[in-house]
DNA sequence: AATAGTTGCAACCGCTCCTAA
DNA sequence: CTTAGGAGCGGTTGCAACTAT
């Protein structure tokens, strides 16, 4: 919206913080709770803009955050999930309740791009990732929300039809397509909801929703949304990170989302190395530090 | 031991969304 | 209805630490 930026005043400390600065913050929230970011500097002495130091707070200072050393299961969880959704890191973030968004981001550009891109995948030029990347440039997050979901829709139809229905078929399929476009196919129907969940506000459910449906009867619940921020506000959106455009940057014109994505898609292809590797017995048992979603044979969708 | 190259993390920047006036 | 400001998200950058030569 043109403002300048917040930041510009002069005398306003960037760079690493010190020790002092961090407990001066941490007594500060503490005393008031985190939010109302802008009174913070004045009311602080903090020579800091009030972004740095909500940023500062939520991936440093936060209570209950967990640095480095991810688990397999963690690793696991988020190349799923960045599979759903894209590089909407909050949303990813708010299912790894005691990681921050930052970190997971980090961990995803420094670690398993590279792993994965070694696994033959496609890494972050994943369609997830990409997709986000034009989803986000394409259209508001509200209007793309209710495309993912068409798109989503849609493909899964034109995936049956191909399939003759047939649930049990065994997916032939050629040249495996990226691991993204794979997600999407398993993608579980979005489940039955109220005319209302057009409007698809509460993100975290849906999502929490989304991923109920890879979990197996009887393997404990799914996530619980934790930050209440607009992460998770905007969650399930990302998932049209898999589904919405694979056409590169470019803006996409509205209409060129769900059918040809459908078409695109094709069917599924058999599991491929990563997704082998995504689904392997680890995955489900729950680490209990994880938000206790498990994945399921995507065969199941079907 | 010195230097160059690489890696990983913390922080910043620019943008979008939401909401109150 | 419009607009301005606050909050938050995702991408990118800067730099310290580490590794290879």
């Amino acid at each position: 919206m043109g403002r300048p930026p917040c930041c510009e005043k002069t005398g306003v400390k960037k760079g690493p913080w010190t020790p002092e600065e961090d407990l001066v913050l941490v007594s500060y929230v503490q005393e008031h709770g985190p939010g109302n970011w802008r009174a913070v500097p004045t009311n602080t002495g903090l020579m800091r803009c009030n972004k740095s130091c909500r940023l500062r707070w939520t991936n440093y200072l936060r209570p209950g955050i967990k640095r480095g050393n991810f688990s397999v299961q963690e690793e696991k969880l988020i190349i799923h999930l960045q599979a759903l959704l894209g590089n909407r890191w909050a949303a990813i973030a708010s299912y790894l309740p005691d990681r921050t968004d930052n970190d997971i981001k980090n961990y995803w550009n420094t670690h398993l791009k590279k792993k994965l891109g070694t696994m033959g995948a496609g890494g972050d030029g994943a369609g997830g990732a990409e997709a986000a990347r034009t989803g986000r440039s394409a259209a508001p997050k509200g209007q793309w929300e209710r495309r993912l979901q068409t798109d989503i829709h849609t493909a899964r139809q034109a995936l049956r039809e191909a399939l003759s229905l047939d649930p049990a078929l065994p997916l032939p399929l050629p040249p495996a397509k990226t691991e993204p476009q794979q997600m999407l196919m398993q993608l579980p129907q979005p489940a039955p909801a109220p005319p209302s969940q057009a409007a698809y506000a509460s993100s975290a459910e849906n999502i929490a929703r989304l991923l109920e449906g890879w979990m197996r009867p009887g393997t404990g619940s799914a996530g619980k949304a934790s930050s209440g921020s607009r992460s998770s506000a905007s969650a399930v959106s990302g998932g049209e990170g898999a589904s919405a455009s694979h056409s590169g940057t470019a803006p996409t014109p509205e209409g060129s989302t769900g059918t040809s994505k459908a078409e695109d898609a094709g069917p599924v292809p058999a599991f491929s190395m990563l997704e082998s590797w995504l689904l392997d017995d680890g995955m489900g048992h729950g680490d209990a530090g994880l938000m206790g979603v498990p994945l399921a044979d995507p065969c199941e969708f079907f």
